[in-house]
DNA sequence: CGGTTGCGTTTCGAATTCGAAGCACCTTAC
DNA sequence: GTAAGGTGCTTCGAATTCGAAACGCAACCG
């Protein structure tokens, strides 16, 4: 009777998945924090930073704040906060879009696609090393193949720009 | 000509590799933040509190600020903050440790674990929904088995309470 | 056309986060 | 026994984060 002990049995379909389940999450969380501290002493950049050049490079173009935002998964108004930044290190540019007045289109710079190419090997060493080591080819393939398919079943699901902007206004009719 | 590149064929270990990565990573950050949103709408818990919680039911005793940061991945100064906020609303409970009269032994309350209860079931259904759904039985199975084994690499790495707390002094010597 | 609703972005204020510095206690060496 | 160094935690200041509100422009209705 030390104690109060928690009543996962009540609700656990199965102590196998939650263990997956946490496993999963605590191993990127760790992961995260060593590429965190990879990027910010080779680079100066910070993760949600690289993940905005990279995604930039990868698509070659412009791409707007909410796509990019939406990409990234992170907040609109975050990613305005380090936009700026970027913008103000010469890494990226904004400009408006010609198709959609009120769009801001976002462009990754020379000196930014330089940045990148000077992180990434040491970004990749990091992967290799902590990710990647453990594991072997098949279990590398089929990691993939399934977070594949979980990353693509949640994009099915309404992306962050979802929450409701304007309370319903008044209740039922609005119509006119 | 539109312009630059990323040049991530130079470094890349494997292309199939690196999705896997990617894969990995982007679908845990969705998942992470329906997550977050789920434990705010119903405890108003963040993500760092539940799992402060969770693994101090789990626990079933006290364990020390820095046992509890390492094992959460976060801060130390982060979790005296989280540890302030939680003691504040009465989640848990921080007292003096017999052994270690510097450390700090921190309990889950009654109430804490009725909260974590009480937060739990819909927790579950957001984890079963985005993530279990689209996998087999086998599927997490391996997954759980692949993640388990990265999640003790890196663990075997030094923990979080790595980082020198002052400079080398002065290089060599030190052997007495 | 004028009005209304909806979307893309930024601004704003409050909350959270981190690392460095500070303080107190333990541990070891002599 | 005491000085020197190491460890556990908190405080402090600066940077980052988010959601709500604000500001235009776009699209659709009559």
């Amino acid at each position: 009777m030390t104690g109060p002990l928690i009543d996962v049995g009540a609700h656990a379909p199965d102590p196998q998945r939650l263990g997956a389940y946490f496993a999963l999450m605590e191993a990127v969380s760790l992961l995260q924090h060593h590429i965190e501290q990879q990027l910010r002493a080779e680079g100066g950049l910070s993760s949600v930073q690289f993940q905005v050049l990279t995604r930039l490079a990868a698509a070659e173009g412009r791409l707007t704040m909410t796509a990019l935002a939406d990409g990234v998964v992170y907040s609109r108004s975050g990613l305005t906060y380090q936009a700026g930044l970027l913008e103000k290190a010469g890494l990226i540019t904004r400009g408006p879009s010609p198709d959609d007045e009120r769009a801001t289109l976002v462009t990754i710079t020379e000196k930014g696609v330089a940045l990148v190419n000077g992180v990434l090997p040491g970004h990749i060493q990091v992967v290799q090393r902590l990710l990647f080591e453990p594991l072997s080819d098949g279990d590398l393939r089929r990691l993939g193949d399934v977070m594949t398919r979980v990353r693509d079943h949640m994009r099915a699901q309404p992306p962050r720009s979802a929450a409701p902007r304007k309370r319903r206004a008044g209740g039922s009719g609005s119509a006119s």
